[in-house]
DNA sequence: TCGCCTTTGAAGCGT
DNA sequence: ACGCTTCAAAGGCGA
């Protein structure tokens, strides 16, 4: 979307531009039906953002200025109202007064604020901090309940161990818990729910009231401001200088002024000048704050791979959950811009000269700039992953050579599989022709396109990406949609329960999560294969002796034989099998019995619009022609005709898909003693890889399976906007066990993946 | 020591 | 208007 933002306009008018019309709109994107009831409940939500932001103007407009964060303050204590516009954290310390942790962190004053919060259980004597500005009472004195209280049954899946909770914790919208942003800070207050939940958390103690804030906080510049040499940690130090990510801009900008009077002088203060970083993003905030959950069970480390699960995760959140943070997002460029009058992201920009050059190093050497530059509208399927994005391909040279023409994502390999289907990611500029789907459905996904792309590429691009992508997709939340098929430990899931040992070996074998739909592969040894993913394999819901049935599942791997490049290239296009509309082939079996009856459920992801998913309820016997060829599928899917268009329009699988298939179809009947599973081609559209996880028992798996049906649907229904959203955990729950994952795809996994 | 990786989103610049 | 690029956080890893 348009970036209304300006950055040196006043305040107000922009501000309540992107986040929240970026966010709804995508909603409105997705669905098709603008008018569905999901979106009438959105449209009634943005509206009271609008409504929020426009009560903020007034209050602007009433009260001079005497700060940004005065005035902040004030308004937001009137306008939150809205339960994700307000941070609707409920601090569990349930101190009553605190810095929501996340600000607490960025304040960094340890002294203060221990994570055990007993410091803070006392404010801190008024003169330990003197707020530069005045506070408004009246936001001190309010408490705000938590918007979403999810009380910790809420979660709390009872048929669920403890460990098992664990894994639960992960789907947990952190956003909704007090420790989710205590999480990435040990240094969390009490959070004060007095304050406006909202308040630029990341925003200097001086900014914030009084309450916590002290003398050399006040003193401090903004957090953002860093030495401009290193990459420095505002979390980390707790320098006063640099204690907070937003330094009062009368710190940097005042004394850079006055320090310059000459050129030279101009240069050195440019250098000694404080680095005003940018505010960051919602995403940017979100992984702040689940980073530490995320790495505490996971037991990873490196960045890249937490950032990938996060970025899943970041998919499989709610919309609302997503807004609050676009929200703070909003806030913090706000208040930023506000600091920061001056400050332009260029400022930053000069400085990252280096990077730039380096790539335009490469580009320049090697032309290879653009995927489309290079292979043109009509080989997409030859492009990188980033560049179906639209984004950078920065890598895409050193991915052909080591993959000899595998593309970094590997998901571009559609000389393994499918010609065409691939990727309609980019549609925007072509429509594919080929059997994928209909002209129609391509524009639908175009429609989509971003939303899908990003919810693809947070989902499933990133398996095939690289190594470390793989690896840390096998961790990533995402694949927590695995769980929907009892069979198939999700790889997160597993990692979390792993050793490091068992981590490293999880990594090493990519496991492929196609969508929700499921797809699993993994082994613990072995490398999973694409080309099991590639197959179709029954989605098996809700029956948990399946598992028992999948030993074998380690053998997927093996058997395909395909190599490591190829895994991943599959693995990638299988990512996208989720995504859009596609049956989900749930196979049902009687335990014991080894008799399994498939069910055909549509499985919605994004669109559900389209489809009633009371009838995806509805077993069906035959196979469906309907069929999405999986190979090639982008994450993005949306986007791919074949996630909408092949449900409704039936296309020929390509031969290459058809052998896949089969084969990995044939190997999924060896494995479930499926008997139905027949017709490959078929089954094409819907891959679900059977995850067999030989960490786990049948028991967890199928606890496993519960939980992520359960966050699934309530992704789903986020996603849906159904007015049903806050019903679906127990119904989730009810059904979890039981079978369909449909709903459950159509969740997050729908979105991200799906089934 | 520095840059890369990896994610999403925001913003600026160029076409 | 669209596309491309950079930067924001984070910490391990490699050069």
């Amino acid at each position: 979307m348009p970036h209304t933002h300006t950055r040196h306009g006043s305040s107000g008018d922009d501000l309540c531009s992107t986040d929240e019309v970026k966010i709804f709109k995508d909603e409105g994107d997705r669905e098709d039906d603008k008018i569905s009831s999901e979106n009438l409940l959105v449209e009634e939500k943005s509206s009271l953002i609008d409504l929020t932001e426009s009560e903020e103007k007034s209050q602007k407009v009433a009260r001079p200025d005497h700060s940004p964060v005065f005035n902040k303050l004030d308004t937001h204590t009137t306008s939150f109202n809205m339960g994700y516009l307000v941070s609707p954290y409920s601090y569990a310390n349930g101190a009553a007064n605190g810095l929501p942790v996340t600000m607490a962190n960025k304040i960094g004053l340890p002294p203060f604020f221990c994570h055990n919060a007993d410091p803070l259980a006392t404010p801190p004597p008024a003169h330990c901090g003197i707020p530069p500005y005045q506070l408004d009472p009246k936001a001190i004195g309010l408490t705000r309940p938590a918007l979403y209280p999810f009380a910790a049954g809420q979660y709390a899946y009872p048929m669920l161990g403890s460990e098992m909770s664990q894994v639960a914790s992960w789907h947990t919208p952190s956003v909704y818990s007090a420790s989710s942003f205590r999480t990435p800070y040990p240094s969390s207050l009490p959070i004060n729910t007095t304050l406006p939940s909202d308040f630029p958390f990341r925003f200097s103690p001086s900014l914030l009231p009084s309450v916590h804030a002290t003398s050399h906080h006040v003193l401090n510049s903004h957090s953002a401001i860093v030495a401009s040499s290193s990459k420095q940690d505002c979390g980390s130090h707790q320098d006063s200088t640099t204690n907070n990510r937003y330094p009062r801009n009368l710190d940097t900008k005042n004394t850079s002024s006055n320090q310059s009077n000459d050129s030279s002088k101009d240069i050195s203060n440019d250098k000694k000048k404080p680095h005003i970083k940018k505010p960051l993003n919602a995403f940017m905030l979100y992984m702040k704050e689940m980073r530490a959950k995320v790495v505490a069970e996971c037991t990873l480390k490196e960045s890249a791979a937490i950032n990938q699960i996060l970025g899943r995760r970041w998919h499989a959140l709610g919309r609302e959950e997503q807004a609050k943070y676009y929200e703070l997002a909003r806030r913090e460029r706000q208040l930023h811009m506000q600091m920061y009058p001056d400050w332009s992201s260029r400022t930053n920009a000069s400085r990252g000269k280096k990077r730039k050059r380096k790539q335009d190093t490469n580009e320049g050497g090697n032309n290879m700039k653009k995927c489309r530059a290079r292979f043109g509208l009509d080989q997409q399927n030859q492009w990188c992953k980033p560049c179906r994005r639209k984004k950078k391909c920065i890598r895409y040279m050193e991915a052909m050579n080591g993959n000899g023409g595998i593309l970094e994502d590997g998901s571009g390999m559609d000389d393994h599989g499918s010609d065409d289907d691939d990727d309609d990611e980019d549609d925007d500029d072509v429509k594919l022709n080929g059997s994928c789907g209909s002209v129609d459905a391509d524009e639908t996904a175009n429609k989509i396109d971003d939303d899908a792309e990003s919810l693809d590429h947070g989902s499933m691009s990133s398996f095939a990406q690289s190594p470390s992508t793989t690896t840390t997709s096998l961790a990533s939340p995402l694949n927590m949609i695995n769980f929907i098929n009892p069979t198939t430990p999700n790889p997160a899931a597993l990692l979390i329960n792993c050793s490091a040992t068992e981590q490293q070996q999880q990594q090493r074998s990519t496991s492929v999560s196609t969508t929700s739909t499921s797809v699993s592969a993994s082994s613990g040894s072995g490398g999973t294969t694409p080309s099991t993913s590639s197959t179709v394999s029954p989605v098996t819901t809700g029956m948990p002796g399946i598992n028992s049935s999948i030993p074998g599942a380690n053998c997927i791997p093996g058997a395909s034989g395909t190599s490591s490049s190829q895994t991943m290239l599959l693995g990638n296009r299988f990512s996208h099998l989720g995504m859009g509309l596609s049956p989900v082939f749930t196979t049902t079996s009687t335990a014991g019995t080894g008799l399994t009856t498939n069910k055909l459920e549509p499985f919605f992801g994004n669109n559900i619009s389209l489809n009633n998913l009371n009838n995806s309820q509805i077993p069906i016997p035959v196979m469906p022609n309907i069929i999405r060829n999986p190979i090639g599928a982008n994450p993005r899917d949306i986007n791919n005709p074949l996630s909408i268009n092949q449900l409704t329009n039936h296309h020929q699988p390509s031969s290459l898909l058809k052998s896949s298939f089969s084969q990995h179809l044939h190997q999924q009947q060896q494995l479930l003693n499926v008997t139905h599973m027949t017709t490959t081609s078929a089954v094409n559209n819907k891959n679900k890889v059977v995850v067999a996880s030989s960490n786990r028992n049948d028991a967890t798996t199928t606890a496993m399976m519960s939980i992520s049906s359960h966050h699934a649907e309530k992704t789903s229904a986020a996603e849906c906007h159904s007015n049903h959203e806050k019903n679906t955990d127990h119904h989730q729950q009810s059904n979890a066990s039981g079978k369909t994952p449909s709903s459950a795809g159509a969740t997050e996994t729908g979105a991200i993946s799906v089934s």
